[in-house]
DNA sequence: AGCACA
């Protein structure tokens, strides 16, 4: 690999209140991530984020420029001037995906104890087991000029005819904070929305799988958008939220702030507890 | 680009 090949992504656009962990967690379930600081410059937060090389920096521009990061506020990522520095304490920071450390200095403890990453991202050959289910061939850029703003909830477009619910199920459904996916076969084209028990859950998923190629797709990698209705509830005539499906609160995915990113369950156990209260931002 | 619904 070319050492001088720029494969930081500089992003600006973050609410004054940003954490750094916000930025870690957004980015780091991308292809080729490995590390990501966030720096203050009077006043204003700029993060920086490292990829393995060139190409999986750029993917991550295409698919988080203009992410609507919370209410007010739209990120822009651009290739940045020269790579940033990784210091050591990094380590913990680093992603699944990151090249192995040459001289290994970090293998003394585990980076990312939470096995619940789907298991096709493991690059350890020892933790795949035969059975899992095949990722994604590839990932393609795809355009997503018209998102919305983060919600609990994936509307998936761009799928091959012939998808089928359980393709769908073996990317989207082993994802941690899954619910529940409900694949739409249109006349015009086919459609699927996956819910997630939190905005941060369905974030991670919409950055990690944008352009994913399946097996059956014949027109480029899906698109992600975020849903303009959470499951199960839908618009009004006045614009409130009304629940559509018994058991769900109204607006509280759409209201939740997009910080606190950690997903509070694991695959298989999405479905929220009754009597636990809704998240507060 | 297409946003469904016990």
């Amino acid at each position: 690999m070319n050492p001088d090949e720029v494969r930081t992504v500089f992003i600006t656009g973050f609410p004054q209140d940003v954490k750094e962990r916000e930025l870690n967690n957004l980015l780091r379930f991308l292809p080729g991530y490995e590390a990501s600081q966030m720096h203050w410059k009077n006043g204003q937060a700029q993060g920086f984020a490292l990829f393995s090389n060139g190409a999986t920096a750029r993917t991550a521009i295409d698919s988080s420029h203009n992410l609507t990061f919370d209410e007010t506020t739209t990120l822009r990522c651009e290739l940045a001037r020269k790579n940033m520095y990784i210091k050591d304490d990094q380590a913990a920071k680093r992603g699944r995906y990151g090249a192995e450390p040459q001289a290994a200095p970090y293998t003394a403890y585990a980076p990312n104890p939470a096995p619940q990453q789907p298991a096709y991202y493991q690059p350890s050959p020892v933790a795949a087991p035969a059975a899992m289910p095949a990722g994604p061939r590839a990932y393609t850029n795809v355009s997503n000029t018209k998102d919305n703003p983060p919600c609990n909830t994936l509307f998936i477009g761009n799928l091959g005819d012939t998808v089928s619910e359980s393709e769908l199920r073996n990317i989207f459904g082993t994802q941690p904070g899954f619910c529940q996916l409900k694949l739409n076969r249109g006349l015009k084209s086919v459609t699927c929305f996956v819910e997630y028990t939190d905005i941060a859950s369905a974030m991670a998923v919409h950055a990690s799988q944008q352009g994913a190629v399946l097996t059956s797709s014949d027109r480029g990698g899906i698109r992600i958008q975020f849903s303009k209705n959470p499951y199960g509830k839908k618009r009004d005539m006045a614009g409130n939220y009304v629940t559509t499906i018994p058991g769900q609160g109204p607006g509280d995915y759409m209201s939740q702030a997009a910080s606190g990113y950690e997903p509070t369950t694991v695959p298989g156990e999405g479905v929220k507890a009754e009597g636990e209260p809704d998240p507060v931002a």
